[in-house]
RNA sequence: GACCUGGUAGCUCAGUUGGUAGAGCACCUCCCUUUUAAGGAGGUGGUCCUGGGUUCGAGCCCCAGCCCGGUCACCA
């Protein structure tokens, strides 16, 4: 059966055997092209001799020369026997000029004439030989001599046309359209490209870094035995050979950790991690962290680290430290302020809560306005409080450390406070963009906490939690004092780019399927199929083809009628049937 | 999960108290050899998200649903 579905939301639903004109049109171009010995969709590789970014740059040095192109043409302007198109590559867009006793070699000019004029569209790829020149208005164009099909367009792309403002006309802006159809978004919208081109410069800034130092980057198992590492609910599969559950890993932090214990000093992951939880502008259920641990360093080394390590991405990626996200100027230069939590709560607050009991702190909760519940211990209800009162006033970057410890079941005591842990995160723009510990390496602790958090859980919380007992072995066999970061990357992207939507930097989010095309029943088939061949035909010719009885005859043309793909015409004649349109 | 916007031509969008569905661009035909949101003349194109209901009559009103977005809740 033949698919199809014209790019508009309100026909999401897939079509079947139901092209738009204009996609006919082009059919019928590609068709035609073929007819004149001309293949669409040749093999050959086509060798392009520059890029159009280079030729803009360098203008002077191209200018005069011959190049070869290859792109796809975005814009024509179609002037009798001359035109002017736009050709976009991966570099970027500049003109062309077309003339039709220049690339035409008969008499009658089939190559511009026909080929290029009526059987070429907005949005095919084509390659090009020809000139380097400025036109009379100072426009930097190729006059083309040769002209090659690389790849007929079957669908139209959008309009979008930018005036000589640099104002841009009719943006193809429909956030569903755009995620859904990431292609098309990244061919019209340029702007798009340019912020998948910066996360890879943040990457790649990151890697730099890390490599510098000798870190070793590393990959760990996705599928996962016990999602371990963090608190999340995880997706389920099943693994056929061996007959057990795997779960798509939510964090990769033992797995690293047991690499500390096998004598790595410094090893990293970009991890996707995949948390089955609800969705919005900050959350994807797959989603990419940086972790890093460092043997034999704290969390206050850690802290110089990211400082470092965010001036030089800010830089790598913009060029500058100073970067606008949302309406505030957000500095990247090192060093930022370190706020140990109990003091931002007292500054935002008024209230010292160190020392205190859940009572207690349910009471202030109580003033201050925090909605509190049984489940919550002290941990929770510390967290809640920043969370809701203090975390939206840390616009520029500043370390918030020191969390109780009932929050903190991976990370190592507080060196002169037991109540808390060396833990930090890293607040920017009123948002956690890291978290880092010195990380807890006593094994005996270590499970005790893991009890400690199974109790926790046990009391209402509908996620399942596991004991790790290979990452217990392991740390019994010692592993080093360790300092250890997650770094949220899509969020960090998210910063640097200035966009306040996780969908806008990931190429491909995940979003609810479009509607399945309507199946046609196998009677249906039968019926079509035949209808096909000869249509029109008498309705009772195909009645009697079918063999069909009456009753499901009945029931299948009535269905095909419904939806537009057969058709009953009353005529002097008789009755026909033909296929819908 | 709750609430609020929205869904109309390929794209971006109008659409009055409920009375024959509109514009710009794109597309098609014609003119045009340095234009640039090219221009000029003419034309084609619609499951008004889906399904019910009210009505003589629904893009518009009512009910249910679907999908995107936003806000909140949830989320180490």
């Amino acid at each position: 059966m033949y698919l199809c579905s014209p790019l508009t939301k309100s026909n999401i639903k897939i079509r079947i055997m139901q092209l738009s004109p204009l996609e006919i049109i082009r059919r019928e171009s590609l068709q035609k092209l073929r007819e004149l010995g001309i293949n669409p969709y040749p093999a050959e590789e086509f060798k392009t001799t520059a890029t159009i970014k280079e030729i803009l740059k360098n203008f002077e040095s191209f200018e005069g020369k011959e190049v070869v192109l290859a792109g796809r043409m975005m814009s024509r302007r179609i002037m009798g026997k001359a035109s002017f198109a736009e050709l976009k590559d991966a570099s970027g867009r500049m003109q062309i000029y077309i003339n039709r006793d220049e690339i035409s070699s008969d008499a009658e000019g089939t190559m511009y004439n026909t080929v290029f004029k009526k059987l070429l569209d907005m949005g095919d790829i084509i390659g090009i030989k020809g000139e380097v020149f400025k036109t009379k208005v100072g426009e930097e164009s190729v006059n083309v001599k040769e002209l090659t099909v690389l790849s007929k367009s079957l669908r139209p792309l959008p309009v979008v046309k930018t005036d000589a403002d640099g104002k841009v006309h009719d943006a193809f802006s429909d956030a569903e359209l755009r995620y859904r159809q990431r292609y098309v978004d990244l061919i019209v919208n340029d702007h798009v490209k340019e912020t998948f081109i910066k996360r890879t410069k943040i990457t790649n800034s990151i890697r730099d870094f890390f490599n510098k130092r000798d870190y070793l980057e590393v990959e760990t198992p996705i599928l996962q035995p016990i999602p371990g590492g963090a608190a999340a609910r995880p997706f389920k599969t099943h693994h056929n050979a061996l007959d057990m559950p795997l779960y798509l890993r939510i964090a990769n932090e033992l797995y690293l950790k047991r690499l500390i214990v096998g004598g790595f000093d410094a090893v990293y992951e970009f991890s996707k991690d995949f948390r089955n939880e609800g969705m919005d502008r900050t959350h994807n259920p797959e989603f990419t962290v940086m972790e890093l641990y460092v043997a034999y360093k704290d969390y206050h080394w850690m802290m110089n680290m990211t400082e470092e390590l965010l001036e030089k991405v800010a830089m790598d990626s913009n060029g500058t430290t100073e970067v606008k996200i949302g309406e505030n100027m957000v500095s990247f230069k090192a060093p930022y302020p370190r706020v140990p939590i109990l003091e931002a709560i007292k500054i935002h607050t008024g209230f010292n809560v160190a020392g205190m009991d859940e009572i207690a702190l349910k009471e202030v909760c109580k003033k201050v306005g925090v909605a509190v519940d049984e489940t919550m211990g002290v941990g929770k209800l510390i967290d809640e409080l920043f969370g809701s009162k203090c975390e939206h006033h840390y616009i520029q970057p500043t370390f918030i450390t020191d969390y109780p410890k009932e929050m903190s079941p991976l990370t190592k005591e507080h060196r002169t406070n037991p109540a808390l842990t060396e833990r930090f995160e890293l607040m920017v723009n009123g948002k956690e963009l890291a978290n880092a510990y010195s990380e807890l390496n006593d094994p005996i602790e270590q499970r005790e906490r893991f009890e400690e958090q199974l109790k926790l859980t046990e009391k209402g919380d509908d996620e399942a939690m596991f004991i790790d007992q290979d990452f217990l072995r392991a740390l019994e066999y010692g592993m080093p004092p360790t300092s250890g970061i997650g770094i949220g990357i899509d969020r960090l992207v998210m910063f640097m780019t200035n966009n306040s939507s996780i969908q806008e930097v990931l190429f491909f989010p995940q979003m609810r399927p479009e509607k399945k095309a309507i199946e046609m029943s196998e009677d249906e088939k039968a019926i079509f199929n035949i209808l096909k061949a000869n249509s029109p035909i008498l309705l009772n010719d195909l009645k009697m083809q079918s063999g069909f009885s009456n009753k499901k005859w009945d029931k299948t043309i009535k269905d095909l009628t419904k939806r537009n793909l057969a058709k009953i015409n009353n005529t002097e004649e008789g009755l026909f049937v033909e296929l819908g349109k």
